[in-house]
DNA sequence: CTAACTCCTGTAGTGGCTACAGGAGCAAGC
DNA sequence: GCTTGCTCCTGTAGCCACTACAGGAGTTAG
């Protein structure tokens, strides 16, 4: 049995971040001390660094709550997993083309810009009314159609 | 001077963006209607609209703010400008990269999950102790050492 | 004059944490 | 036994950039 804080150490969550977990009730309770204090077994470490991993890969907590009640009940488990993880792998497709179109377009609207001047062309530029006709408008229609809002992004 | 409804489409900000842009400051206080309602002049909405393809480009509010002001007071202005994208574009590169590498770790998770097993490699594999080893922690480390954190992420 | 619409303020929720404040348990050294 | 310093506890508030209400008031078309 192991506090939080060698819980923390061993798989990798913050201890408060492992407080919050318990708090939206993605991981169970554990057991206390007899002063209070919570303490862990290997198989719950092992659960936090499981959450942790998923978290890494960029998986929401929704989908590793589904993980998670889904290796409990193990009754066709991995067709599900695997359509989860393709559904996910198509977001971050999809958010990396969106952040290649960016990079495009913002590489383009710097590099009119030279150092040194005193009126900002790409500043102009933004400021211009018919702007989004032309090339940042073809992006955010991109955009719009498969319509990928929630900011998923991995944790450090 | 057009309503908050019609400077909202013509900006293409969200109403209750707009108000919520008013309320943290970074655009100015509209004029109001004999009835309390706020007019927007064509300036103003010019500046939403501003602050709506920096929002596009996936800039942070902090840095629209110090577009802004550069704007108003244009004392080389040019230079800074290009820094500051040229760092955002840096970041999207990274987050490119980082998503990249996802990709990969999570496909080839996802490819020795075969439909239909009941026990699934994916969740055993990210259970499993010996895992952050070998490639995951490789992006992990990546990751780390530049400490790309906040989550930008453009709007749709 | 009324129905339908737009707008108003203020507050709370989203995700996934992180950062306190103010206290209590616990281990080691004196 | 007592102090020092560490870890832990609860509860709440903050982060970003919005979004979504509730409950009311102004406005406009028929």
């Amino acid at each position: 049995m192991f506090t939080i804080g060698k819980a923390s150490e061993q798989s990798g969550v913050n201890i408060e971040t492992i407080r919050y977990y318990e708090r939206i009730g993605i991981v169970p309770k554990p057991g206390r001390s007899a002063g209070g204090r919570r303490l862990y077994a290997p198989d719950e470490i092992a659960k936090l660094r499981f959450v942790r991993r998923c978290r890494d890969l960029g998986f929401p907590i929704s989908i590793i709550q589904t993980f998670l009640s889904l290796t409990e009940q193990d009754e066709r488990t991995c067709g599900e997993v695997k359509a989860l993880a393709e559904n996910h792998l198509d977001e971050i497709d999809t958010k990396i083309g969106t952040l290649t179109r960016l990079r495009k377009a913002l590489l383009s609207l710097s590099a009119s810009c030279d150092d040194g001047t005193a009126a900002c062309p790409m500043l102009d530029a933004l400021m211009k009314d018919g702007f989004d006709e032309d090339s940042a408008e073809q992006s955010k229609a991109d955009i719009d159609e498969t319509t990928v809002n929630e900011s998923f992004v991995p944790r450090t």
